[in-house]
Parts: structure tokens; sequence; C-alpha cells
DNA sequence: GCCGTTTTCGGCCCGACTGTTTTCAGTCG
């Protein structure tokens, strides 16, 4: 029983707990077990009790738990509540603007116990007339159920990020605003997005307010007030926006970028200290006894103020997930997370010669001009899908053409590689006398995605001792929201990797995001050598590689790490050794 | 359910906005 499917499980749990009204701590307890678990890159299946109960957030109850699910599938908790709530309200609870109340009340007054139920008796007019509720607020639900229907919930990142870049910009060219800046888990670039978080510092935020809800991709709007507003864009994301004074800004920037687990893990240092944290900054005294007054703010404008009177340095954005960070900077041992400038070559590029746009010549172009000092030009050999590409007899054709395309440009150093398929034995589509004759050959899997996880472990293990593989491509061939990874055991892959030096690619682009920033964190910690690679099929998606980058920030990479991140003649020295 | 330089029991982060009220509950982040 693979994380994923353990935090399901207690997600759910935490679902019905909540519809059934228990004890709100107990819910959050297992929301706080559900992120713990889903950041874990271990198998919390194969730990034994001690090491579990070692994790904070897991104590006796939970640890007891997975442990039953390790064994049965499932939990006594889990069946027991099963029992009690129908499995198909956890559906409802999802829609915005049903919450556990709602949801409950539906359920026992009406015995609506699926969606289908809910939007019958949406019809009938029955809800509005129940004290508390009005026409408004089933519009609101009934506007909710359209939304999932049609979204489906998050986006990936790379969709978001240009579409919050472009309303922050607007706002910051309308001459409102003095500070526009991204928060949420956008700021900390997380995968899949749910909705944009924009904060301003305006002297005039009625006016600023009034052109964000009327921005041309604004839909409708969904709330708006003195400080916050919130709108549905015509992409189907939700977008809020909060202004506040100058002074509050770091406040409420550090506040609003989150997680929450990670504010949650600060404030309660704070607290420990005599302070107060919230979005207007940090105060000496409980908030609780009275409301705090400014006069006793010691800080707000800047997060490094706000993180620094808390007896913190500043913490990179990407790593705020309470996965150990605030630690690390007790310690003074932050990782020196690494950023574009660091790159100084991409691995993994196509040309017209298989699936990609350009010709090999204006891709090295493109990657010279970029500042890059070296690139590998790899288009496909494969059986499948890609009727164009690298085949035996066309293999020292590709490598002449790329030579010629190297001595024409000139000024960067390219190496001629081939993405080849990994066949379903985890052999290779062409031979190794073919394989040798390359500088650079990335592995990867395009079918058999459906194999049980012992047989697709053996079929990669084989491929990473392959000998004239030098790197696997996009390892899990997972989609960001789409496509699930194949059932694979990391552990014992990434740690093969280790041993033999085989690189283990970060593939930049944002649907595939693979491996993803858990496995990075992982596969740091065995040594594993990361290539961060754009998968580039077009000279624009050169650009993806600042999502590869982010994910690398939140698996906490450092330059050592990435093999792209060394020089030319650092790259040579990392062959030469890798190789003997 | 978890956790402890306050504690093995009694806490657990906190505010904005909406829609419904006439002081507040529910939802969200």
């Amino acid at each position: 029983m693979d994380n994923l499917s353990i935090a399901k499980q207690f997600s759910e749990i935490a679902d019905m707990l909540e519809i059934l009204d228990e004890n709100r701590f107990r819910v959050a307890a297992y929301r706080r077990a559900v992120e713990t678990i889903e950041s874990l890159p271990h198998n919390v299946a194969t730990m034994p009790k001690d090491a579990l109960l070692e994790i904070p957030g897991i104590g006796e109850g939970i640890a007891h738990a997975i442990l039953e699910i390790a064994q049965h599938g499932t939990c006594t908790e889990f069946a027991v509540l099963k029992k009690k709530v129908p499995q198909r309200l956890l559906e409802i609870l999802a829609i915005e603007g049903m919450g556990p109340k709602t949801t409950a009340l539906v359920w026992k007054k009406f015995g609506v116990e699926s969606l289908l139920h809910l939007e019958r008796l949406l019809t009938t007019g029955k809800l509005e007339k129940v004290p508390g509720f009005g026409v408004k607020k089933v519009e609101n639900i009934k506007r909710g159920i359209a939304q999932r229907k049609q979204s489906g919930g998050r986006q990936p990142l790379g969709r978001v990020l240009p579409i919050a870049e472009e309303i922050a910009e607007s706002l910051r060219s309308s001459g409102l605003c003095d500070k526009v800046e991204i928060a949420g888990s956008l700021r900390r670039m997380k995968e899949l997005i749910g909705d944009i978080d924009i904060l301003a510092t305006s002297k005039k935020p009625k006016a600023v307010m009034e052109g964000f809800t009327t921005l041309p991709n604004v839909e409708r709007t969904i709330a708006q007030g003195e400080t916050k507003a919130t709108v549905m864009l015509t992409s189907g994301l939700e977008c809020d926006l909060r202004v506040v004074a100058p002074e509050e800004f770091g406040a409420a920037l550090y506040y609003f970028t989150g997680s929450k687990e990670h504010n949650v893990r600060t404030r309660t240092m704070a607290v420990k200290q005599g302070l107060t944290v919230n979005e207007y900054g940090v105060f000496r005294g409980s908030s609780k006894r009275q409301a705090v007054s400014s006069k006793d703010r010691i800080a707000g404008k800047t997060e490094e103020e706000v993180l620094k009177a808390i007896g913190l340095p500043w913490i990179p954005p990407e790593i705020r997930e309470d996965r150990g960070e605030i630690a690390a900077a007790l310690a003074g041992k932050l990782p020196h997370l690494i950023t574009e400038k660091d790159i100084q070559g991409n691995l993994h590029t196509h040309s017209e010669w298989s699936d990609g746009m350009a010709t090999i010549e204006d891709v090295v172009r493109e990657a010279k001009r970029r500042g890059y000092e070296y690139i590998a030009m790899t288009d496909h050999a494969s059986s499948i899908g890609i009727v164009r590409g690298t085949k035996e007899k066309t293999v020292d054709a590709y490598i002449a053409r790329v030579r010629a395309a190297g001595k024409k440009v000139g000024g960067i150093h390219v190496l001629a590689g081939v993405e080849v398929d990994i066949e379903e034995d985890g052999s290779t589509f062409l031979s190794d006398r073919s394989l040798q004759k390359f500088d650079f050959v990335i592995g990867a899997v395009h079918s058999y995605f459906k194999q049980d996880r012992t047989t697709a472990t053996k079929r990669f293990l084989r491929a990473i001792t392959n000998p004239n593989i030098d790197c696997i491509g996009h390892l899990t061939t997972r989609h960001v929201g789409g496509r699930e990874p194949m059932d694979l055991d990391i552990d014992a892959i990434l740690k093969a990797a280790a041993r033999v030096k085989t690189i283990i690619e970060l593939n930049a682009h944002w649907v595939r995001l693979d491996i993803n920033d858990v496995q990075c964190r992982l596969a740091k910690e065995y040594g594993v050598p990361i290539a961060i690679s754009t998968d580039a099929h077009t000279l624009a998606e050169f650009d993806v590689i600042r999502y590869g980058i982010a994910t690398a920030r939140r698996g906490w990479l450092e330059k050592k790490d990435v093999v792209n991140m060394k020089t030319w003649k650092e790259l040579r020295e990392f062959f030469r050794n890798s190789k003997s």
C-alpha cells in the first residue's frame, strides 16, 4: 500500500468525522497526518511502529491505523465510519460552499446521499426555506456544483502561473498599487494549484478592488470587501486579491504564502515566546485576551523582519511545507537552493528529426542564445507513436547532422544523443552497438505503463544498470493532474541509480515534473545525480526550465546535486568517472 | 488524535466575508 492511498483513507476519515461533527482537533490530527504521509519519501506501510512514532504528527492512534492498513488494506476507524456515513457524501463535501455542517444538514434532514440527490433537492426549493438558508446560499451551492463539473478542481502550475503573472502585471501597471506579489501555493510553486492569491499595498484600496473585479478575464465576482475580493476567472480558476497596509505587507505575504502547516508551526513557536503572529504583523502579547494594538507591533513590513522577530532566518517559499525546514533554519542548515542562473546546459531536447518542431540547428542556436555552455540533442528512437526519429539504420546519419549543426553554430558544446525507448522487459529499442555511438543516452518508458510493481521495477533496474544508458528520462511517466505514475519501488530504483551513477532526470515540463519534489529529496539523500531537463519540443519550451528549477528547490536540491549545473569541464569529468 | 523548558491532561492559529441575521454561524484560506 503506497503513501498516497494511505493518506487518502485518512483524508476520508477526517471528512467523515467532520460530517459527524466530531471533535475538530481529531479531524485536524488526521488532516495533519495526511499532509505528513504525502510528503514522506519512504513508504510508511513498510515502517515498524517505533519508526512511525518518531514522525511528528503520528502518534499511537495513527501509527496503529497505518499498521492495520499495511496488513489488511484498511483500518478499523475507516471501516466503522464507512458504515455510519454514506461514501457519496464526501463528493458533496468537496463542493465549494458545502461545508461539513451543510452537508450533514442535507443528509439528515432531507436524506441526501449523493451529488445527484443534492441537485434534485436544490430544484425543489425546500432548502432555501430552512432557517439560516436563503435563495443566495442555494445559488452559491448550485454554482459550486457547476464549477466542479467544469474544472474538477486544481490545475497544473504551468497553466496557472502565466495567468497569475498577467493579473499581477495589470495591477502593477494600473498605477494604483505600490507593491504587488503573488502569494499562496503558487508562490511555493506546487505542481497543482487550486486558486490564485495576490497581495497588494495601495492608498486607494477601493479603486484597486474595482479595477480587479473588472479585469477582462474575470467572469464574475464572488466576494468583494474593503480588503479582500474573490473573483472567478474565465479559465475556471478562483483568484483572491488582498490589499493591506505597507507596514503589514511582509506579515501578510508570509501569512498568505503558507503553507498552512508551516504557518501553524511558526505561530506556535511565536506563542511560546509570548508573541502573536497574524497577517498584520508580529505582536507582543496574546491576541486572545484583547485585540492587539498597532503599538505592540514589532514586525510586519517585510518577511525577513517577521521571521527575524520569531527567531528565524528568511526561508524560501518553496520549502515552507513543514518538512523540516524550520528545524534546519534554527540549526543554520537551510539548503543553498539553486536558481535558473546555475543551469549550464540542457540535456534533453527534440528537433523535427523526431517529434520536435524546430530544426537541429535552431535548437542548438537557441541553447547558445540562452547562454548555455552545452546542449544534448536527444531525438526519439522508438518503435511506437513517433513515426520519425532515429532507427538502427539512421544512427550515423543523425549523429553526423548533430555534429554538423554544432560546427555551424559554434561556440557551444553539442552532444549527439538519443532518447531511446525502454521496452517492456527493460531492453532498449536500439542495439548496444548503436547506443555506444552516442555521446549521451536517455532511456525512457513510453509504453506498458500498467505493469505491476515487481515487473516494472525490474524493467527499470535493468535499464539503470545498462552501461550504455546515462540517464533515465521522466521516470514514473505520470502526467500532473492526469495520468497516474507507474507503480514502482522508487526506493530501490534510486538506490540502484546512486550505486551505478545513472542520472535520473527531473523532467521540467509542467505536465510531467517527473521525478517530483519528494522524490528529488530522496534522490539527494541517496546521492543520485539529477539532470533538470526541458524535454523541449519547441524553442519556446526551453522556458519550462523554471518549473524544473522550482520543483528541484521544493526538493531541497543544491548545485552539487544537479548534473547540468556542472561546467562543461566538470561534466566531462563526471562522465569519465561514471563510465569507468 | 497529538503533544509537553508551562502540562501525561488540557490545550490545540485566526481573521474576512457572506448571508442570514439583529448578533452570528458557516465557510474558506
